[in-house]
DNA sequence: CAAGAAATGTCAACCCATGACAATTTATAT
DNA sequence: ATATAAATTGTCATGGGTTGACATTTCTTG
């Protein structure tokens, strides 16, 4: 539904970025983020660290793919909800089914957590990217099934209660889920 | 209530820092944020790059000093509130009088959106910075207004609902106030 | 296989950031 | 007013992030 430029070129950028990015978190994991240069990445899978600036825009970036892509299969869902009305409802649905029912890789959110914690402000900065993008699709939603501007207030103060909220659910789970002894 | 260590030594210190501050806003102002480097702003100031960086762990820092000094007002008052019944109330009065009613310097607000935009991931850092506080904080004082621990569920959806509409009410304050055609 | 698009490596350059150490400035107690 | 200790500053060196240019190689596709 999203990839549909599965030609030959794009599948082995794919493969080739995933792959970086797996080596790369092998190594945050057991040094740290701020612990591990580009260039060590580089050496560890082979090519040459301009190469791997040619697959992500920053050091950071190689970490926050994985908040991206949990977050934009979120934003896809609702940004493709039919209006209709009671779209809190709907849209808490949604935030259900993905921020905390869907079967979350432990190991890999450990990981994030590790090298979060080694560099706080980008924890802080996927948290700003998250609460952004969500609220701004989130109004969007809400304003379509109210059949108001997404520059009116209401939809824009719905949204936010309903993320503020995922807010909180996401760092209760966090410190539930994530500190039970058996996973960490 | 807070600077009393008015001693000399630090009081030149903050005078320093402010004027630093105001000398790389003023450069932010001209080429942009990502146009003027540290070194250049030393010039400006007539010290060495070292020497700033002293004063500022880190060319973000420069900005996200307006950014923080008004989350920390807010922050502060929301901490020294008395615990009591309808602490939601009380603590939107707070977020009502410093994000909303007090007298912001629109030429700062201008001059930080202007930054922000040739930065973006520096206002996104900023937004994760303020509801990260601010919800740490308004739990903190929910749990304690409630009678519960801060680990409860309850303060932090409530902090959750508070933090989000305020968010919210920041958009809407922006995009009215900051885009008025006599601001910009 | 041939052709051409895309990816890669190398090199150079700039900026951010930080530790070490010597030199200097400054607050303040006398 | 001056001595003194403390804080600040500059210089130097180093390492890492990031990017443009350009030649070379590799891979897809026809």
């Amino acid at each position: 539904m999203s990839d549909i430029d599965e030609s030959g070129w794009s599948r082995r950028r794919n493969a080739l970025e995933a792959k970086y990015e797996q080596i790369a978190w092998g190594l945050f994991a057991k040094w740290g983020f701020r612990e591990v240069s580009m260039v060590e990445i580089a050496e560890a899978a082979g090519v040459s660290s301009r190469t791997l600036f040619r697959y992500f825009p920053s050091k950071e970036d190689v970490l926050l793919g994985f908040t991206r892509r949990g977050l934009q299969g979120l934003v896809d869902s609702i940004a493709e909800l039919e209006p209709g009305s009671d779209p809190l409802q709907r849209v808490w649905r949604l935030i259900r089914e993905h921020s905390l029912e869907s079967p979350q890789d432990v190991r890999l959110l450990k990981l994030w957590r590790r090298a979060a914690a080694d560099a706080p402000e980008i924890h802080t900065l996927a948290r700003g990217e998250r609460v952004q993008e969500l609220a701004e699709v989130v109004t969007d939603y809400c304003a379509k099934s109210m059949g108001v501007g997404a520059d009116d207030p209401e939809p824009r103060l719905l949204a936010g209660v309903l993320v503020g909220v995922e807010m909180g659910i996401i760092e209760l789970w966090g410190r539930t889920k994530l500190t039970m002894p058996e996973i960490l």
